[in-house]
RNA sequence: GGGGCGUUAGCUCAGUUGGUUAGAGCGCUUGCUCGACACGCAAGAGGUCGCAGGUUCGACUCCUGCACGCCCCACCA
């Protein structure tokens, strides 16, 4: 055997186990290989990402599956892969190219495109190589990419069918349009913030009114006006119901409009008459097309006021805003402008301010595809964990408006559809149409539009492989919530209709990654931690740990740099507690425990312990409930196994008796093996290192990852071993406490003489008692005789006698004493207050009277103990 | 405007169907190199369980209301 270093090391080891795990294949699964199959496919990272804790929460949890999927003997694959992310990507290489003080027209469509895909191929994707350092265990073998080929011919496919369907169609509506970026976006795209304006309320004259004579209507964006075609009223509102009809005459350009009435409008909000923009407001867009009013566009892409707006032709937005106020003002039609704040709508990509805008786009109708992603929803064919996170998933699919899938962006998928150039005829076909008059489609899909394939393109839809029959639908997708909207409805819905099954049978939601006071992670604030950071300062399976441990379903997960150094010291212990081991297993690996005779009380305790926590381990697994199978596990190995264990056992190992420090290794071997097995999902390195050498497969290629995983031994529960262990940790805690609260130093040992109910089980223990309690000697006696200059101990099951000559200070001691005595009488009024109460003993269950009137006669008996030790101390003092 | 989540020790969080003395990690105090580990061991201090009512013999736990915080969704000009 190796000598291993006293402290764990994860730089020295983490590295070369990745490789051996990658040369040996342990990731690569084929589906013709045993075991049921179990699938999951990453969230594709973009190309343009670079991995943030975010990652590293989403893919450990992943990983913790796989890799436990496969000890269960599943045929189980990850399939890692990359996202082309169109509008990121753009935005990353036309920053290169401004630096150049170039723009992407001065490339033109076809270099440019060029020019991303050079960037991907030399700066893009790292994310995938930055989780090998975290341990992550993909199917590298089987990477895929929104982009690539198989998935390109995929998404022209969907689009062709789905068009054929009447499910994509091309239509002028109401868009968002962002300014910056010069695209539509779609509705999830926009962020609402709110935002300080103001509410200006002018008046737009009759036609054929006398001077001074109008309605008065109020916008928080004045510039509109130059695009209004009506103004409406409620057609029950008393003031107005007369005007309907009259025409209202637009004081800067040559046109007049109607007075209308709709119930959309709000009489109490502002004048109780709206001005009617239908080309720059969805609601206006709405009343417009009930009313068949003309939809007037005033901007270009830049957001800029065109011809259509006469005099205010080529001002920007907000300054049209400003000058139309001021032309108002100075026609004499400006009444008044309120402070106002409300909700506007920016770019989630560029942070400009949307402009509602008339456009040709293409757009899913997405009623007919969402009613059976609700039924598979209410069917209980997907299931979202956490539970409550289901009925914000049902009501977004429940609401949801057709979505606009075109934008005006170069890279991404080009929208299969050719425009005839004189007819205006549009065709859409997967393959080009290569006639004189027809052009493409300028647009490129919505990046979500291919990343909604994901589950089904990865292996390899439309093609009938082995991989998509064996692995879709996908067990387990794994994300946070906050993009639930954006992907996972839509994987849902898209994959039912050409699928005809559910993408994923688990909908696993984990939260976001926050700093240690539950603020967001964001460069401004400086609270920003790199996992990579953490990995190399504390390694792998301490970032990973850290991690799972506070990410309990769909909560958001707090972090601190010093909470990963605790799980280091995690790691750090469980390396001991194995070095320990192997420095004292005389090179026996684990194997067939033995007879249940042979075993001692502290085997069948642990061994006890071991299957509880295993049981109650594999159950949090099962149940995504991280925080508690790490809980179960530290607790076990920390304070079971390395506390108590480790140091019962020591008397066996280091005793003459041969065949007791047998079983005791092999009890010692089968205990660490299972706990390597039960802690590899989470902590993939420091088990691996330790297993190799327990197993004495260091140098092999036979590795944990491989090894099967634990099913448990019922008949290990042994209550009684742990009634009886648990005295024996009680004698040791009290006798412990004694000693640190009387300042008696460990290596001064004294003799205990003990009364106890438990008399056999402490003699037959004397060994234990005398190891743990640290301890010459455990005398048993029926009763404590009453001797001056003793203290007694008190414990679970009985009490324990210290001769304290030379050994205490007597007046500390008194006072100490004199404190608890006061406390003991308070316990008993406490409880004899509670047994007066007759209600409470006639209709309490009885075992729970019985456990109060124990509790009665303890206090009592403890306080006749205090008294006997005072009198015996003063004895002691006087005579001194 | 609608919906969700949360409020327990200085900090971050557990607390299973209402019932012994409400727990853990970190931090803090004290004492310890005892043959795995000072990345350690032992002991300890620290909590009116957000507030107010209600149900009950008994409430951190169930009910109602309120306060505060966070998040999501939403086309009120």
């Amino acid at each position: 055997m190796t000598e291993l270093p006293k402290a764990y090391d994860p730089a020295g080891v983490e590295p070369e186990l990745y490789e051996d795990w990658r040369t040996a294949g342990l990731f690569h699964a084929e589906p013709d290989d045993d075991g049921a199959p179990y699938s999951i496919v990453i969230p594709p990272p973009n190309v343009t990402g670079s991995l943030h804790v975010g990652h590293a929460l989403d893919n450990t949890i992943q990983d913790v599956l796989i890799r436990r999927a496969r000890m269960r003997g599943k045929n189980a694959v990850w399939i890692p892969g990359m996202d082309h992310a169109g509008i990121a990507t753009q935005m990353v290489v036309e920053k290169q190219l401004a630096a150049e003080g170039k723009t992407r027209h001065d490339l033109g469509r076809e270099r440019f495109v060029e020019r991303v895909w050079q960037w991907k191929e030399e700066s893009g994707g790292m994310i995938l190589n930055q989780l090998e350092t975290l341990g992550c265990s993909p199917d590298w073998d089987r990477e895929a990419f929104t982009f690539d080929e198989p998935r390109n011919l995929a998404v022209t496919k969907i689009f062709v069918e789905l068009h054929e369907q009447g499910l994509i169609y091309r239509g002028a509506r109401l868009i968002n349009w962002d300014p910056v970026l010069h695209t539509a976006l779609s509705d999830i795209e926009v962020e609402h913030e709110e935002v300080d304006g103001e509410l200006v309320h002018f008046r737009y004259p009759f036609v054929d009114g006398d001077d001074g004579d109008g309605l008065i209507v109020a916008t928080t964006r004045a510039e509109t006006m130059l695009g209004d075609s009506a103004i409406a009223v409620h057609p029950d509102d008393e003031r107005y119901q007369h005007l309907v009809g009259r025409m209202v005459r637009h004081p800067f350009l040559d046109r007049t409009f109607p007075v209308i009435a709709d119930d959309y409008v709000d009489p109490a909000f502002g004048s109780g008459a709206v001005k009617i923009t239908p080309a720059h407001d969805p609601n206006d867009y709405a009343i417009g097309q009930r009313h068949d009013l003309p939809m007037i566009d005033i901007m270009d892409d830049d957001a800029v006021i065109t011809e259509v707006g006469g005099p205010f032709a080529g001002m920007g937005r907000y300054d049209a805003r400003a000058a139309v106020k001021t032309k108002l003002d100075e026609a004499g039609l400006l009444i008044k402008v309120e402070a106002h704040s409300h909700q506007v709508g920016h770019s989630s990509r560029s942070k400009a301010a949307i402009e509602p805008r008339l456009s040709d786009q293409w757009f899913v109708k997405v009623g007919p595809l969402a009613e059976r992603a609700i039924a598979a929803v209410k069917d209980g064919d997907v299931r979202l964990v956490p539970q409550r996170n289901t009925k914000a998933f049902l009501d977004w699919l429940e609401n949801l408006h057709d979505w606009c899938i075109s934008r005006q962006l170069w890279w991404g998928h080009r929208i299969p559809a050719w425009h005839h150039t004189e007819t205006g005829e549009i065709r859409v076909s997967a393959e080009p149409i290569d006639e004189d008059g027809w052009v493409q489609d300028p647009d490129v899909l919505d990046t979500w539009f291919s990343s909604q394939l994901w589950p089904f393109v990865v292996f390899g839809w439309p093609e009938e492989t082995p991989e998509l029959a064996r692995w879709y639908p996908t067990s387990t997708l794994v994300t946070g919530y906050d993009i639930n909207t954006f992907w996972v409805s839509r994987m849902l819905m898209i994959g039912l209709w050409f699928t005809d099954e559910v993408p994923f049978h688990v909908i696993y939601n984990h939260g976001l990654v926050r700093d240690e006071h539950g603020k967001k992670m964001s460069k401004s604030f400086g609270n920003v931690i790199d996992p990579l950071d953490l990995v190399a300062k504390y390694g792998a399976d301490a970032t990973r740990f850290a991690l799972l441990r506070s990410a309990a379903p769909g909560t958001d997960v707090p972090l601190a740099e010093e909470w990963v150094e605790g799980t280091k010291r995690f790691a750090n212990k469980l390396w001991n507690a194995g070095r320990f081991a192997l420095s004292n297993l005389d090179g026996m690996t684990p194997g067939e425990l033995p007879d249940r005779d042979a075993l001692a009380l502290e085997d069948r305790w642990i061994l006890s312990r071991l299957e509880a926590t295993r049981a109650e381990v594999d159950a949090a697994y099962d149940a995504y409930d991280w925080p508690v199978v790490a809980r179960g596990l530290y607790h076990f190995v920390w304070d079971e196994l390395a506390d108590w264990y480790l140091e019962a056992v020591k008397v066996r190992i280091y005793g003459d008796d041969a065949a007791a420090a047998d079983t005791a290794r092999m009890v010692l071997a089968v205990v660490l093996d299972d706990v390597l097995r039960l802690l590899q999902p989470m902590m993939p390195f420091v088990t691996e290192a330790l297993w190799r050498e327990l197993t004495g497969a260091a140098g092999g290629t036979e590795s944990l990852m491989a090894a099967d995983w634990p099913t448990g031994r019922p008949g290990d529960r042994d209550e009684e071993a742990e009634a009886d262990f648990a005295v024996l940790q009680d004698l040791t805690t009290q006798t412990n406490r004694f000693r640190s609260q009387n300042s008696i130093p460990p290596s001064k040992r004294f003799e205990l003489t003990v009364a106890s109910d438990q008399r056999s089980l402490i003699e037959a223990q004397q060994h234990l008692v005398t190891a743990l309690a640290g301890v010459s000697a455990a005398t048993c006696v029926d009763a404590l005789e009453e001797r001056s200059g003793t203290s007694t101990i008190q414990f679970s099951a009985g009490q324990a006698q210290v001769d304290l000559a030379g050994l205490i200070d007597v007046t500390a001691e008194l006072e100490r004493l004199h404190k608890e005595l006061d406390n003991a009488r308070g316990d008993l009024a406490r409880v004899e207050g509670k047994l007066a109460n007759s209600s409470f003993v006639e209709r309490a269950p009885a075992d729970v009277v019985d456990r109060e009137r124990e509790k009665q006669r303890d206090a009592q008996a403890a306080i006749a103990q205090l008294e006997e030790r005072v009198a015996s101390l003063e004895d002691l003092r006087t005579a001194g």
